[in-house]
RNA sequence: CGGGGUGUGGCGCAGUUGGCUAGCGCACCUGGUUUGGGACCAGGUGGUCCUCCGUUCGAGUCGGAGUACCCCGACCA
């Protein structure tokens, strides 16, 4: 009872809201905007990371750490970033405490100001790049690679768990390069690898493309996204990456020397994706029962529920649980035997589907006399018997199938709430619908903005995909030539 | 910062026109019966009713001020 969760259809937000609660992933904590994230939920998260780490070494990058402390005047290097931040900074001015003397308790000693404020990192393109500076001074020493995982704080003004929080978890990629090719191509390969990731491992559908330059990022030439679509037809901006050209270099003036001896300021790129990763794998593929977790990215792959009347009975099935487990941990998949005495079978069944657990697997008397188990599969709610000795084997082979089915699923979701719309009257009758619309636009700022007055839709992206989306056509909106469509729909 | 709402055991809530010992569900503890889809019975622990001021014989309830949180906008990954 206390673990049922609004149900989807009702009100979308409410049930993102107590599945994100219930299931035991995060909860608001007591500092405004900001999350706990909890054991369940981080477990997910470094499955996430793990994966991206791993992708990241594989194209050549490697980790580094830096400050969480940019000071004032970093941030303002760059006009652009810091018009872009500036309303969304944690400021720290102060470095100590002192009691208060007229029994205030404990206040700021005014005394311990700062000489010069440090600014909680927003992005950490101004610190990187000032440390850069020492870092290059030959084309010998390019491209640099490098990759942080940290946290960053912006304050924003409503927060929602996972989706927007004042402060995160993520990743930023940093590169720097001898030549603007070579930085365009980075910041292209890199938001391919985001695109791979969120197929093969969250099994999520997205959409690559480049944004329009109001939702450019702050100090960027070129932002490239990759899009999601959430299960009430709204996009999630999944992970981004920028060619920064040479913005940041000139900023903080680094410069290389050429192997003809000319001095080139250097080329630049970064990328990143953030813990709003759970909240696409949570909004993609939840359901009215709860969360569904693609095999790839569950911390707990099986569960094993036992069933029995006597202790005897839950000994002799304890003991066969163990015995598959061991053939199943051999094969590489995570499994836990919940044997917890004090819970019976039905509201184990039912917590394990709010956590998302792909396949469950339970064995009572009647399936030791028979040599059988039970396979319940969370994507469809299905259960299978199956005999316990090519159980091990039939359910690698279930896994293999759950993350294929749940991508499937999202996809075709993904696809019938995608339309060519040519009249901007349906335009406005379908946004309200919910879900992405392929529309000509005259590729002005101009138009974009007065779209998103009046519908609150905006441009997601300019799609990669040139053969769905290149074709002449009149913008939507002012009816101006357009040779190609673009992505619009409501965002998180 | 604008509009709306809510603060009552750990969680979710009820509490009438002011009245008696502040109640219910969940969770928790003890004992027993149960166990193939969220068990049941009996007993039990746990509360400065957000804070301050006021009205009153009497305030969870009425008035004022403060404060915290939530929802809807503007801002954003």
């Amino acid at each position: 009872m206390a673990k049922e969760i609004t149900p989807r259809s009702e009100n979308y937000s409410q049930w993102y809201n107590d599945l994100v609660v219930k299931a035991g992933l995060a909860e608001n904590s007591a500092v405004r905007g900001c999350m706990v994230i909890k054991p369940y939920g981080y477990a997910i998260w470094e499955k996430m990371q793990h994966q991206l780490d791993k992708m990241f070494k594989e194209t050549g990058h490697q980790n580094a750490y830096f400050p969480l402390f940019i000071p004032k005047s970093f941030l303002s290097r760059e006009a652009e970033h810091v018009e872009g931040f500036a309303k969304e900074c944690a400021v720290v001015t102060h470095h100590r405490l002192m009691t208060d003397p007229n029994g205030n308790g404990v206040v700021v000693d005014p005394d311990a100001k700062l000489e010069e404020e440090l600014i909680v990192r927003p992005t950490s393109e101004t610190i990187i790049w000032n440390t850069y500076k020492n870092w290059i001074s030959s084309y010998r020493d390019l491209p640099i690679l490098v990759n942080q995982w940290a946290n960053v704080v912006r304050w924003e003004m409503r927060t929602r768990l996972f989706l927007r929080t004042a402060e995160f978890l993520w990743q930023e990629g940093h590169t720097a390069h001898a030549t603007k090719e070579e930085a365009l191509e980075e910041a292209t390969k890199m938001v391919n690898v985001y695109a791979d990731f969120a197929r093969n491992y969250m099994a999520i559908p997205v959409i690559v493309g480049e944004k329009t330059e109001s939702e450019r990022f702050a100090g960027a030439i070129t932002t490239l996204c990759i899009e999601a679509m959430m299960q009430d037809g709204k996009a999630l901006q999944a992970g981004t990456s920028h060619f920064l050209g040479q913005n940041f270099a000139k900023a903080f003036d680094v410069k290389y020397q050429t192997n003809e001896g000319g001095l080139e300021y250097v080329w630049a790129s970064s990328w990143g994706v953030s813990t709003r990763l759970m909240g696409a794998l949570i909004m993609a593929h939840g359901d009215d029962n709860g969360l569904v977790l693609p095999p790839n990215l569950a911390p707990i792959q099986v569960v094993m529920v036992p069933i029995f009347n006597k202790p005897e009975q839950l000994e002799a099935v304890l003991a066969k649980m163990k015995e598959i487990k061991e053939e199943l941990v051999k094969k590489g998949v995570s499994v836990k035997i919940d044997d917890r005495d004090n819970l019976r079978s039905g509201f184990k069944f039912a917590e394990w589907e709010l956590k998302g657990v792909p396949v469950r697997v339970a064995i009572g008397p009647r399936d030791l006399e028979n040599n059988t188990v039970e396979l319940a599969r969370r994507d469809t709610l299905t259960k299978e018997s199956t005999s316990a000795d090519s159980a091990p084997e039939r359910i690698v082979s279930l896994l293999d199938e759950i993350e294929k089915n749940i991508y499937q699923k999202a996809l075709s979701f993904r696809d019938s709430h995608i339309w060519k719309v040519d009249s901007w009257e349906e335009f406005k009758t379908k946004i309200e619908e919910g879900g992405f619309l392929l529309c000509h636009w005259d590729g002005t700022s101009e138009t974009e903005e007065k779209i998103k007055e009046e519908t609150k839709a905006t441009i997601r992206c300019i799609p990669f995909d040139s053969c769905v989306c290149q074709e002449e056509g009149k913008c939507i909106y002012s009816g101006k030539p357009s040779h190609r469509r673009v992505l619009f729909a409501k965002a998180y």
